[in-house]
DNA sequence: CAAGTTATTGAAAGTCGTTTTCAAAAGGCC
DNA sequence: GGCCTTTTGAAAACGACTTTCAATAACTTG
């Protein structure tokens, strides 16, 4: 799977002509290896320590290959940082968040989905795309509280 | 119901203890008068051509407290500007945004608000808010594309 | 209503995430 | 290996927003 990842981007970067680098190497390899909603600092300082020398620059560049090759995906919560995590071709989860802990689950759900498209028909729109978060405290948060 | 919207915010502000100035009357007043979704910017603007000397500051602050008093809700799109909207108690809207020509369709929708209710439960989680988005092309746009 | 206390203001400086600039370095092609 | 072009890292620039701070304005109290 991590290496359809890499042909997929490979595929892409040949497309687009560009060069493979050993940057482009390291930081796709740091970001494949990661399972959560990491922002660019933290894949920035991943990246730092498997080969120091990598600028920041460079990891915000590539990142955004990554969106722009359909292999990552941008989602910025309320806390001002743009995080990335992983695209899987045809698959679209979204987000529970708990606004205590900032732990977030994915979920799908194939019925809002459906209303969604419904919605976009009613008003003649061709949708490409959607974000959707839920706010809220989680199971451990909540007795945190009480 | 503009008035309305003044005593509530009256209201918290007594609440708050907060003082009554010139400056927030203004912006209230602009605000109110507003039907879109505009950025601090824009209201800035709005604000300056009613009553010059106000600064862009008071303006970010103000816009927080109309928040915190329920008659305002916050917004990011993509375009990296926080914009703000009115908020009616107990009714929250979702948003169908044109790629093209960023035009902005508020929608309602009680079976995804029930299912993203349903999901919460099944997750443990108490749901507190929730952001929708729809992208997609509107009719004019589309029709311009093709 | 004057005096004192405290919140609020505007301007400017500061933050912080992200983007751009630019010269040096590296990749790919002949 | 040479040549042209992309990519890179460091540092500067950017842009939205927040903070600082001294001046000013709003309540409170006597």
């Amino acid at each position: 799977m991590i290496l359809e990842k890499k042909k997929t981007f490979n595929a892409f970067a040949a497309r687009q002509g560009l060069r493979s680098t050993r940057q482009r190497d390291v930081i796709l390899d740091v970001f494949l290896a990661t399972h959560e909603h990491l922002s660019v600092e933290e894949l920035y300082l991943k990246v730092k320590a498997s080969q120091p020398g990598i600028g920041q620059a460079t990891v915000y560049r590539t990142l955004k290959l990554f969106v722009e090759a359909g292999l990552a995906r941008e989602m910025m919560l309320p806390d001002g940082q743009t995080r990335y995590e992983h695209q899987l071709v045809g698959e679209h989860h979204d987000h529970l968040i708990c606004t205590g802990c900032n732990a977030i689950i994915e979920f799908e759900d194939e019925q809002i989905e459906q209303l969604q498209r419904d919605i976009a028909k009613r008003h003649g729109f061709s949708l490409t795309a959607h974000k959707m978060q839920l706010y809220g405290l989680c199971p451990t948060c909540l007795r945190a509280t009480a």
